[in-house]
DNA sequence: TTAGGGTTAG
């Protein structure tokens, strides 16, 4: 051991002597040499970051070392890694020659983990010019061998495309096709993924029909990838062109596939091409796994269809899939939904016995029904329990919360939450400040909601749809249908989307102003927008007609939401039954009342004193 | 050594 120190110290000695000695007339072969001849004697630890020689490495001095046969590739490594730590030689970098002389070391080794990783670190460092064409021709120099050349500029391919690099990976795609490369499917779905990934849908779709083109054998892996970008957009219909259009070239959808249809049907409430979907499956023998049971809970509890939804259960158990944790997620979600606390703890409890570790998804599940019915003290206990697994607590826990103490306009124990949430570093997001002001309105406070959503885009946090909508709601509930109107037009200008709701704050404020004409302007632009009208829309024009007096109008609406699939609530019926009252059709309005109680309906005062005034109305 | 999932605001 101590001979080795010596000999190690007399080397460095050596080095620093004769490089001090005439440093400038060393040519790049001898700074290689001796570099190399040190590294073989005492390897990469003897090498000090001040050494004199080290400050004579240049890039042609670097690229002898790595190349050197003599070293072996690991020292090559250790060397390259020590250069890369030793921030100490400004002067010294490596270049991206230097990277590829060493991955390609490495690749003749079969060590293609570790130049991969090499390769990532390249492609990701902003000071080396990492452009496809550099690399290719790099790539082609370095290459001893042919076989690598094309390994190569493969993982190139994928490297570019997991580092989020698509535009020079669709380059690299087309420099391997034009130099007349096989090229593997599974580097594609790296490149299709990363487009994905990014929101590029057509350009997924692009390359798909281009690696069609090229001959690239196509499975369903890739057909899978593009199918549920598109799904994801909402673009069902080429979705399933696309599917057909591979079904004629043997590409057969398999489950996956047919689960992104199912998921994307169900999040725009088409239950009817769900069940096309599903037979369709069926035909195939195609059989459903735990996710589409997931999707079709998940869909169904959304849209309050609690039955649905523990029928999809039961029939899962019994064709002997078993439920994971996102079922029972899902369906306590919907059961929390519908404000049937009882049987989401009783689900919790299942999943607890099946050996299921609740995550903070189910918590947060539990916690928002909690929340929804004012159990707040239920859902703090529920934290407790959550903390005390070890499980945190996140940024949607805590606007979940903050809403509950909103909803019982407890706005201070709301506030104190926000506090507690920026102190434990979580992100104050758009959720937090629509939740707040959704908090203050509720509490009459609405000029405070005002403030702080006007606030928001200087406290770093862009405004969304629900941030806009509810500006306009308030504004509309001032009947300041001008700044409504101004908030309205500055969402197209941001790039803010409308939704339903957005058009029936305004369409609520017109017909309260008794302004039909502007109501139902609206009411149609929303419909050629694509925005289905719902139950709020057709009330705020029901109430508004039924307010001026033109029952024949309400009417129409009235028996209009059913053919559009829409159940009328309490609101809708009062409305209707206020409009029928005041024109005098007393017996009308009891019919509606008649139907209402049977159709579940609990009667709120206003329908009684619409009733009783009918009589007088009816009487005079 | 490649594809799909669950909680929050109007």
């Amino acid at each position: 051991m101590a001979t080795i120190q010596k000999q190690r110290t007399k080397l460095l000695s050596n080095l620093r002597l004769s490089s001090e000695s005439n440093p400038s007339c060393r040519s790049n072969q001898e700074v290689a040499d001796q570099i190399s001849k040190t590294l073989i004697s005492s390897g990469c630890n003897s090498l000090q970051p001040t050494s004199s020689l080290l400050s004579n490495l240049d890039s042609e001095a670097a690229h002898l070392v790595l190349s050197n046969p003599a070293l072996k590739t690991r020292t090559c490594v250790d060397f390259f890694n020590f250069l890369n730590r030793s921030q100490t030689f400004a002067s010294y970098k490596h270049d991206l020659r230097a990277y590829l002389t060493l991955i390609c070391r490495l690749f003749k080794d079969r060590r293609f983990a570790a130049a991969k990783n090499i390769l990532i670190s390249a492609v990701l460092n902003e000071h080396l010019n990492c452009r496809v064409s550099i690399v290719a021709s790099l790539v082609e120099s370095c290459c001893t061998e042919s076989w690598m050349h094309g390994k190569l500029l493969d993982m190139l391919f994928r490297v570019y495309a997991e580092s989020n690099k698509c535009e020079e990976a669709l380059e690299t795609f087309d420099y391997m096709k034009s130099i007349g490369l096989n090229i593997d499917e599974r580097s594609c779905t790296f490149c299709l993924l990363a487009l994905k990934r990014s929101d590029q849908v057509d350009s997924a779709l692009g390359f798909f029909l281009r690696m069609l083109k090229s001959d690239v054998k196509i499975s369903v892996f890739s057909l899978t990838i593009v199918v549920d970008a598109l799904c994801k957009r909402g673009d069902i219909t080429r979705a399933k062109e696309l599917i057909e259009e591979m079904g004629r070239r043997g590409v057969e959808p398999n489950v996956v596939t047919y689960n992104s249809l199912i998921d994307a049907y169900l999040k725009r409430g088409d239950f009817q091409q769900v069940n096309e979907i599903l037979n369709l499956m069926v035909r195939k023998g195609v059989v459903p796994n735990v996710r589409t049971y997931t999707f079709l809970i998940d869909g169904f509890s959304s849209s309050g269809k609690i039955h649905e939804a523990e029928r999809v259960f039961k029939e899962m158990k019994s064709t002997g899939v078993e439920a994971d944790i996102y079922v029972y997620t899902s369906l306590i979600g919907g059961h929390c939904r519908v404000g049937n606390i009882r049987k989401a703890f009783q689900l919790f409890d299942e999943l607890t016995e099946r050996g299921l570790s609740p995550t903070a998804h189910t918590y947060g599940s539990l916690i928002s029904g909690l929340c929804k019915v004012g159990q707040m003290n239920a859902a703090m206990t529920l934290i407790n329990d959550m903390q005390s697994k070890g499980i945190d607590l996140n940024e949607v826990i805590f606007n979940t919360l903050m809403d509950g103490y909103c909803k019982q306009k407890m706005m201070d124990e709301a506030l104190k939450l926000q506090v507690l949430m920026e102190k434990k570093g979580l992100v104050v997001d758009v959720f937090t400040y629509n939740t707040m002001a959704s908090g203050l309105c509720k509490s009459n406070r609405s000029n405070e909601a005002k403030t702080l959503l006007l606030s928001m885009t200087e406290r770093g946090v862009s405004p969304n749809t629900v941030t806009c909508t509810t500006l306009i709601d308030i504004y509309c509930k001032e009947g300041d249908m001008v700044e409504a109107r101004r908030v309205f037009r500055d969402m197209e200008k941001m790039g803010v989307e409308y939704s339903t709701v957005t058009y029936n704050a305004l369409i609520d404020g017109y017909s309260k102003k008794e302004n039909m004409k502007d109501a139902n302007k609206l009411r149609d632009e929303m419909e050629e927008r694509g925005f289905m009208p719902d139950v709020y829309t057709y009330t705020s024009l029901i109430h508004g007609h039924s307010v001026q007096g033109k029952v024949e109008e309400a009417l129409k609406l009235f028996n209009e939401m059913p053919e559009r699939g829409l159940q009328r609530n309490v609101v809708t019926y009062a409305a209707m039954i206020s409009g029928l009252s005041k024109a005098g059709r007393s017996d009308e309005a009891f019919r509606l009342y008649d139907e209402m109680i049977e159709a579940g309906l609990k009667p709120d005062d206003s329908v009684y004193s619409s009733l009783v005034g009918s009589l007088h109305t009816a009487g005079s």
